[in-house]
RNA sequence: GGGGUUGUAGCUCAGUCGGUUAGAGUGCCGGCCUGUCACGCCGGAGGUCGCGGGUUCGAGCCCCGUCAGCCCCGCCA
């Protein structure tokens, strides 16, 4: 099809902007062609662009037949300029904004031809992987407009929050060291130093505390982060952080400069919340609700009934109330109707979920129409069931349901058990934004693992003033003036208040096993940087993907970034990663250089009873060709004695011995 | 690294106990149609049943392997 030229043609109005206002304007459109219903000699066209629709219109009588015959090869998603006179309709359409006027069209062009899409732009339900290998159309769509122009907002609102109180947005290099700790690292080949990386940041962290030795004393940036960990539906290997850091404060000072945001943010999008928010200590948290990130939306909690097994009969319970702390009986109650009449199946269910949990099984107690029944029910005389209804504050009908171990055992269980039942009880309230912070999270815990202590938080965060001596005499009890911003069972934000003295942090090396050595390797500048008078100093980092999904409404932070990397780190739309050119290679020292090329040659032998069977070397032909790419591959079948049967390339043909 | 789940027409899906030529809706192409807005009516084209192997007289369906998407555990200071 020849395409019209764009020429000196000019929008004059917004297509989501007609009224009635506008009827006997002329009006210049662009857009994109959403749908063409053609009658014959009656054609309509839905012209789409950023703000909005509107329908446009031509007929036989008084159309020039040259623009109705061009009309009428338009097809869906066509690029438009369009020319017409706004009219009120015949028909409305009270569902469209636009709905009570058209455009008659008195000119059109048609700037570029579209092939029909993969996938239809109104259809909820179109594979993840189609969408994201066509990112570019899949971004055409309301919801995601929606989603990405919300998360625009949200960065304007923040950076303008932050900069009435005067503070100031630095950048920080992308391109840095790797420090140990934490997550794995992106790195980097440095081609001007054969053998070095730089890493990409996991977060800004040292040079925005560097920042505060510097004295700019109130931080803020906007920044990409990278981890290179396995991702799940709320995390994504980059992803961007709202990161702030301020001089001379307490954790007081940065909970107030952050909930005022939060309100505003949450107000974006219609939900009133109130500042300050529920303070909660982590041992707290853990005890009620199990997580370290509570639902707040689900009031039920975790109550302890270890006292009431005391003399049972039930050896289970018996036995963790005689452990003398080290075990315990837990449970949740939840009062209602649907729980009460959860069926035995559902039960089973349940069992089963627990036990992925690490739970040995699921012993329950239900109150339902017909009483009482319970995994423990032989153990239950009428006086137990009233102290355990008493305790648990069972009044009608209701299920409970027990874990047993330690805390760190039971409170997995439990607080796993307690969302999902909430939501299949409909105890959630969708609509509401329940903030809080956690505090008073361990400094440190024991890493099996690593076989020490390592920071919960990061080996920068202040230990509490009251736990210094804990240190070197206690460590796993050592409280952290950190505090981590929950949003309905989602963390949003972490933080903490920094070590400022040179000492503390060479301390908190020690303990965690970073050697004097080492240390000065690797946090030299800090440990400098903190001598030359820091200032006390803390901060916080916002997870701005994980925020906006929730102001968003949606499930998945895909949702809310333009192009995204799948469950196993990928970009279905350019296909990264991908291999590179071994040049490239080399001059990033990580291959040999030319000349000196040295090839390897390797063979794997399949031991075999039935020799060359046409199954096994299928197999094993496939197993090859997964291997390596690229390389001329091939497989050799050889007898007993050695002798070659054949030998079969995975392309070529197979020869014959 | 482990577990679960999905993969059939461009898209969304159905496909019985393993049995004839693999279907529907939608989209696409062609024709008709003056008030549509999920336009309508008529006709047509369109399939590597993800891929490889096996079992079987016969496989979309059963078995083994593998790839990809999604969810979870581990991991994520």
């Amino acid at each position: 099809m020849k395409l019209d030229r764009l020429g000196d043609f000019q929008r004059t109005h917004r297509n989501g902007d007609l009224r009635l206002d506008h009827a006997g304007q002329t009006v210049r459109l662009f857009g994109w062609c959403r749908r063409v219903r053609n009658l014959g000699s009656l054609v309509f066209l839905d012209l789409r662009d950023r703000w909005g629709l509107v329908q446009l219109v031509a007929n036989e009588e008084t159309a020039d037949p040259e623009l109705l015959a061009r009309l009428k090869a338009v097809r869906s998603e066509f690029v438009l300029a369009v020319e017409g006179v706004v009219a009120e309709r015949e028909s409305k359409n009270p569902n469209l904004p636009t709905g009570d006027v058209e455009v008659r069209l008195t000119g059109l062009r048609i700037l570029n031809t579209a092939a029909p899409l993969p996938f239809p732009l109104e259809d909820e339900g179109v594979g993840e992987d189609l969408r994201l290998t066509y990112r570019f159309l899949d971004l055409r769509r309301e919801q995601l407009q929606r989603n990405l122009r919300l998360r625009s907002e949200v960065a304007n609102l923040t950076r303008n929050h932050f900069r009435e109180l005067d503070f100031i947005e630095v950048e920080t290099p992308i391109l840095t060291k790797s420090t140990p700790e934490g997550a794995r690292d992106y790195l980097v080949p440095s081609r001007v130093h054969a053998g070095e990386f730089f890493a990409l940041p996991q977060s800004p962290q040292l040079f925005k505390q560097l920042l505060q030795v510097s004295g700019f004393e109130r931080y803020v940036q906007i920044c990409r982060c990278f981890r290179d960990e396995d991702l799940r539906a709320d995390r994504q290997p980059e992803f961007t952080q709202v990161d702030i850091e301020m001089s001379f404060v307490r954790q007081e000072d940065v909970q107030g400069v952050i909930e005022p945001l939060a309100v505003k943010l949450a107000k974006m999008v219609g939900k009133d919340v109130t500042a300050p928010f529920p303070r909660l200590p982590y041992r707290d948290a853990m005890e009620w609700y199990g997580s370290d990130k509570p639902d707040l939306r689900c009031a039920v909690k975790i109550q302890d009934a270890t006292s009431l097994f005391a003399q049972s009969g039930f050896n289970l319970f018996r036995a963790a109330a005689e452990s003398q702390g080290q075990r315990r009986v837990r449970a949740l109650f939840f009062p209602g109707e649907a729980a009460g009449s959860l069926s035995r199946k559902q039960l089973d269910e349940l069992g089963e979920a627990a036990k992925q949990l690490g739970a040995g099984g699921l012993p329950y107690a239900k109150w339902g129409k017909d009483g009482l029944s319970s995994s423990f029910k032989k153990f239950l005389d009428e006086g137990a069931e009233m102290g355990l209804k008493s305790h648990l504050g069972v009044e009608k009908e209701g299920l409970a349901v027990f874990a047993v171990g330690t805390d760190a055992q039971t409170s997995r269980v439990l607080g796993e058990l307690r969302l999902r039942l909430a939501r299949q009880f409909g105890m959630i309230d969708e609509s509401r934004f329940d903030f809080l912070w956690v505090v008073d999270f361990p400094l440190l815990e024991w890493s099996e693992e690593a076989g020490r202590f390592v920071a919960c938080h990061h080996p920068f965060t202040s230990p509490h003033p009251d736990d210094l001596d804990l240190l070197e005499t206690d460590p796993g009890k050592c409280r952290a003036v950190a505090y981590d911003l929950v949003l309905n069972g989602f963390e949003v934000g972490g933080g903490s208040i920094r070590i400022h003295d040179a000492e503390t942090q060479s301390r908190m090396f020690r303990t965690i096993g970073i050697g004097e050595e080492e240390a000065r390797a690797k946090f030299g500048f800090l440990l400098d940087a903190l001598s030359y008078g820091a200032p006390p100093h803390g901060g916080l980092a916002l997870g701005l993907d994980r925020l906006v999904m929730l102001l968003a409404g949606v499930d998945n932070i895909r949702e809310v970034i333009a192009f995204p990397k799948t469950a196993q780190a990928r970009c279905l739309m350019t296909d990264a990663p991908s291999p590179v050119d071994e040049r490239q290679l080399r001059e990033l020292h990580l291959v040999p250089e030319a000349g000196h090329q040295t090839y390897r040659v390797g063979a794997v032998f399949f031991e075999s009873a039935e020799g060359g069977s046409p199954e096994l070397r299928g197999q094993a032909l496939q197993q090859i060709s997964q291997m390596a790419p690229r390389q001329a591959q091939g497989l050799v079948t050889l007898d007993a004695q050695g002798q070659i049967l054949d030998a079969q390339t995975l392309s070529g043909p197979t020869f014959e011995f």
